[in-house]
DNA sequence: GGATATTGATCAGTATGCTGACTATCAGTA
DNA sequence: TACTGATAGTCAGCATACTGATCAATATCC
């Protein structure tokens, strides 16, 4: 029978199960409570003031039904606003706080910090190797999941 | 700015994200309702005939507190049995039952189809050198998560 | 212009996954 | 044997993620 550790999927799981758990980690030592889909989504709103959520969810290839929870979350804790948009009325416009950008320039090296250690077990032409081949193998499958990557020009 | 795609955990969260949206779908197109943390779980403890939940938890890498969910869903669906051991009153022991077999049989087909597509854009080669730095990367962090793996002898 | 289709956001429901707590039981030891 | 610590399982609570539905607003097409 084919092991476990033959499985891609299997090896997905648990590499992404560690990185979160890096994440968290680190992030907590720094003194701040932000998980990995929050700091992707305040550092999106920081580099694109006043998106929308669908174009936030396609940049970082989140289900926009998710999203909406993930937003609720950030507006709550004071990093980001949601205000209604004045070109369409269906949308939300994202803007982040001064809190928001305080706390994403504080929490930077916890975060680059994690993505080493999630590759600690790997030399640097390894790690780079590995980050190329996942590249390869999402990009192939983007349209696979329900949440693809979209790159918008906002 | 470091892109997205320069962070290992981004990029680890895609490509278990398509892995999981791939499973669900070949699964599905073979007539099953069975998610992927389930079909490890059932897959095990037909290899491990009456195993306890920390076991199973051990040898597939999840927290025991997931397990109890996952075992009750496969309890619910007829896939396993679960019973009070004699040895320890406090453990469970897991029986694969006869419509948990026959499932894992002709499921077997849609999960490796699945590892195939999943790897889709790279070729052997690639795919082979992929999963060994993913292994060899998870070894490293293995005891940084809450679910390490443990690899009993049962 | 008006019917139709599409889109942005949210919601209900389900299934992982985690933290921390709790109960029952077991194991080791003074 | 009584005490102490560890262990198996469960639970409450929270945060992703997904499916499918709904509502309001916008686009498109005749």
């Amino acid at each position: 029978m084919k092991d476990n550790n033959d499985m891609p999927g299997h090896l997905a799981r648990r590499f992404q199960q560690i990185a979160v758990a890096v994440f968290l980690a680190e992030v907590a030592d720094a003194g701040f409570d932000l998980t990995p889909v929050q700091y992707a989504a305040l550092a999106t709103i920081k580099a694109n003031p006043g998106l929308d959520q669908v174009t936030l969810a396609g940049l970082i290839a989140y289900d926009r039904t998710t999203i909406t929870g993930v937003i609720d979350r950030l507006v709550q804790k004071g990093l980001v606003e949601r205000r209604a948009s004045s070109r369409d009325r269906r949308a939300r416009e994202l803007e982040i706080t001064d809190e928001g950008r305080r706390t994403l320039r504080k929490i930077t090296p916890a975060v680059e910090s994690a993505q080493r250690i999630m590759l600690g077990g790997l030399n640097a032409k390894e790690g780079e190797e590995l980050m190329r081949l996942l590249r390869k193998a999402i990009a192939a499958g983007n349209e696979l999941s329900r949440a693809p990557l979209r790159d918008v020009q906002v």
